[in-house]
DNA sequence: ACAATGACATAAG
DNA sequence: GCTTATGCCATTG
C-alpha cells in the first residue's frame, strides 16, 4: 500500500535545498492535481525520523499551514531559514523566487515507475 | 463497499 | 483580506 505515500515520499525527497514546493504542486507532478488533499496526508503520516524534507513543503499560499502544529511550523519556519529561504511579516515564502520548479522527466519516470 | 479523516484548493459571501 | 462551504483524492477502520 502507500502507493501514493510512496511517490510523494521520493518526489518530496528530490527537491533541493533552498527551495520550496507545495501541495498542488507535488500532486500535479504525480498527475493528480486534485490530490492535494492526500499529499498532505502522506507528509503527514511521515515517520519523525524520515528523510523527507517535508519542511519544504507549504501551500499554494505560500505559508505554513501547520496550525494544527505550532511546533512544526515554528520547526519548518528555521529550517526553511536555515536553507536560505526568507520569510516576510506574514510568515510567507516567496513562491515565485523560492518555488520548486519540479524534478526532471527522468526522475519523475522513476518515481511513477515504481 | 461505506463512512470518516486530513499539513489542501477553489469558489462564494 | 478573512471565513465558510464544497470538491477532490487516497488511506484507514
Amino acid at each position: 500500500m502507500a502507493g501514493f505515500f510512496q511517490k510523494v515520499n521520493r518526489l518530496v525527497s528530490l527537491i533541493p535545498p533552498g527551495e520550496v514546493s507545495s501541495y498542488g504542486q507535488i500532486a500535479a507532478l504525480l498527475e493528480e492535481p486534485r490530490a492535494a488533499r492526500t499529499v498532505g496526508w502522506a507528509l503527514r503520516a511521515l515517520p519523525p525520523c524520515s528523510p523527507v524534507p517535508w519542511h519544504r513543503i507549504i501551500n499554494a499560499q505560500g505559508v505554513i499551514p501547520t496550525s494544527r502544529r505550532e511546533d512544526s511550523a515554528v520547526q519548518q519556519r528555521a529550517l526553511l531559514e536555515a536553507e536560505g529561504i526568507c520569510f516576510d511579516h506574514h510568515n510567507r515564502v516567496d513562491t515565485d523566487t523560492y518555488g520548486w520548479q519540479g524534478p526532471a522527466f527522468d526522475d519523475l519516470d522513476t518515481i511513477l515507475r515504481d
